[in-house]
RNA sequence: GGGGACGUAGUUCAGUUCUGGUUAGAACGCCGGCCUGUCACGCCGGAGGUCGCGGGUUCGAGUCCCGUCGUCCCCGCCA
């Protein structure tokens, strides 16, 4: 096969822009061909590029020589058409195609490159196993449905970029050759060289970088950066991510919040054309908690968690009044509409339940004749009427109750409700509800190491009237933290920071960090704190969730370029790698497993 | 670390269990031929298989058993 050059030919268009207005005029396109379909005097192909696609003529009538050639060509083969574009025949224009009132005529062809037969059609309709388009990622990303989805990748940070520059933010590399810490996820490690035997980590987070630029004085920071947490895989979860970070001096929670709304706002608007209103709605964890079910409720669909204990006190059934004894709760959610449940539907819900830990779940489907229900001889008359009145249920729909300690019942009713909401498809398209989860815990009780950590990070400053129980009553004590929550799925947190010397050794102490292991890890950073730091908050973002949200991807590997495997391999690469023994001694190693 | 699903032609799958048995099928793709208005073109013909890998049971294994590798989902983990 004889491969031409492109020689002096140069792109008039891309294969995505030529409509009937540029009928007559000369072109050069370039691309791949999509599909052909040779009618023997007659070759028709779709050339392809990243715009689009344009049919191309080859007509033995117009141009011979280009219509010979033409014949060999085949999927997915690289070629450069000069020719004329025309109207299609009448009748035979194609409305599906953004160029399908025109074709190209062509007067010339150069074949630019050939192919392999490609382990999976670019434009195919049956789609191959994801290992395949994996590993074949390059293939992959030719198809318009992932490229779509790194298109919007690259606009949705160009907003950001902008938005943040406008409010006097500067973007700050940090570094990725950084310090191990001891809190938080299993850190990547890379090996010194120069220092034998030390370690840098790949940064978790920029956190201590950029609380330090704030002691710099450099006002508003921020970066679209990558972290790395070595942590098993979900499909919400990548060892490398990105993070849009932020950091702000001189600024409480609302100034933070502020700044993330008008973002988003912003976003929304210049890549969906969607408006969202602020402020977004806050609640505090422990409501969250409470009526949710969750840290991360979704809002767009009702079906609260209720209290009912009040209602079934009196009820004979032992099940509830044991709990309740004991100060535990009977709490419930109506599923409008769901007396329709089957009892195998029901079964299937209840053993969800026995996984957060509850016994079970109950139920009553009302009737017209009243409830049908295992409760109905356990519940008088007048406490089903209490109770369906607080919940607010009506003939036809289905109450749900779980009976436990209240943080049980709670977890158990906020699975339920999610899982409901999936089942009767309460939730719309389109549909984008942004929610500010607040105060979380700042400590919570580690059983197996019997120590306390911290739920967002050691440097979360706690609530003002919250530090006097700092000594007493650690766990009791609220942070000055935030989640910004959207559709469900957590998109960000950050908090408003320690910035005195004092109060975070003390925290350290309260994390059971020794003194000498404190000097060792942090010791720059509580130097820092003692140079002039200023109050400061910020928050993190993760980027490739806000995309996968964004762009409606079931994955975060639908909007990344090179994404991991769930064994945290590269596909395309086959990364990680042996490496040679030679490199291993270089860097003072040797491996205990072969 | 644990649980689950899947692995058969280049690709997507059927066949696989209950019940092992002659030559492992289909579609798309690929190769050859025909075709002047196609756009998932059409028609005719053809090639293509280490049934993930290793071991075992058996007269005989894609099918049963054990192990292993890979992909995906979940729990733990993810400040």
């Amino acid at each position: 096969m004889d491969i031409d050059t492109i020689g002096d030919w140069e792109r008039t268009n891309d294969c995505g822009s030529l409509r009937r207005d540029d009928i007559g005029r000369e072109v050069v396109l370039m691309g791949w061909v999509n599909r052909r379909r040779d009618l023997g005097k007659l070759i028709f192909v779709d050339l392809r590029d990243r715009f689009g696609l344009t049919q191309i003529v080859f007509d033995e009538e117009f141009d011979e020589v280009s219509h010979e050639r033409a014949g060999i060509l085949r999927n997915e083969w690289v070629i450069a058409v000069k020719g004329e574009v025309a109207p299609r025949l009448l009748g035979q224009e194609n409305p599906e195609m953004p160029t399908g009132d025109i074709e190209v005529k062509a007067k010339e062809l150069k074949i630019l490159n050939e192919t392999e037969i490609p382990p999976f059609q670019v434009d195919g309709k049956i789609d191959a196993s994801e290992n395949v388009r994996l590993r074949y990622r390059y293939l992959e990303l030719r198809r318009p449905a992932l490229f779509h989805n790194l298109f919007m990748r690259h606009r949705i940070a160009l907003v950001i970029r902008s938005f943040l520059n406008s409010e006097g933010f500067l973007e700050v590399e940090t570094p990725f050759l950084t310090k191990s810490t001891p809190e938080g996820a299993r850190d990547y490690l890379v090996p010194s060289r120069i220092n034998k035997g030390s370690f840098y980590a790949l940064p978790q987070s920029p956190q201590l970088f950029k609380q330090l630029l704030m002691v710099a004085g450099f006002n508003r920071y921020f970066q679209i950066v990558k972290c790395f947490r070595d942590e098993d895989l979900r499909v919400d979860r990548q060892p490398e991510f990105t993070q849009v970070d932020l950091e702000l001096s001189f600024v409480n929670e609302d100034g933070v919040m502020d700044v993330v709304e008008g973002m988003m706002v912003d976003v929304f608007s210049k890549i969906l054309d969607h408006p969202v209103s602020r402020p977004f709605p806050r609640i505090e964890y422990e409501k969250a908690m409470d009526l949710y079910g969750s840290d991360r409720p979704d809002a767009r669909f009702g079906m609260e968690l209720t209290d009912v204990s009040d209602q079934l006190r009196s009820s004979t059934f032992r099940a509830f009044t044991e709990v309740i004894e004991k100060g535990g709760v009977v709490k419930a959610i109506n599923v409008k509409k769901g007396a329709s449940f089957s009892r195998k539907e029901l079964d299937e819900l209840s053993s969800m339940v026995t996984d957060s830990g509850a016994k079970g779940l109950l139920w009553a489907k009302l009737r017209p004749d009243g409830w049908q229900s295992p409760l109905a001889k356990s519940v008088a008359p007048n406490s089903r009427g209490a109770v369906e009145e607080r919940l607010g249920a009506k003939e036809g729909d289905l109450i749900i109750f779980v009976s436990a300690m209240d943080h049980i019942a709670n977890e158990a009713l906020g699975l339920l409700r999610i899982e409901i909401s999936k089942r009767l498809d309460l939730i719309k398209d389109g549909d984008y509800s942004f929610v500010w989860v607040t105060r979380f815990p700042l400590l919570d009780y580690d059983e197996n190491e019997k120590r306390y950590a911290a739920v967002h990070h050691p440097f979360t400053a706690p609530l003002e009237e919250d530090i006097p129980l700092l000594g007493e009553r650690p766990e009791a004590v609220r942070a000055r933290s935030y989640d910004l929550v959207l559709n469900g799925e957590e998109i960000g947190g950050g908090s408003v920071r320690i910035h005195t010397i004092d109060l975070q050794n003390q925290i350290f102490r309260i994390l059971g960090l020794g003194k000498e292991e404190v000097r060792e890890k942090f010791g720059f950073f509580l130097e820092a704190l003692r140079y002039g730091a200023p109050p400061h908050g910020g928050i993190a973002l993760g980027f490739d969730r806000l995309v996968a949200i964004m762009v409606g991807a079931k994955s975060l590997r639908d909007v990344i370029a090179f994404p991991k495997t769930q064994r945290a391999s590269c596909a395309v690469t086959d990364a990680p790698s042996p490496v040679d023994r030679d490199q291993l001694s270089e860097l003072g190693l040797s491996l205990i497993y072969p």
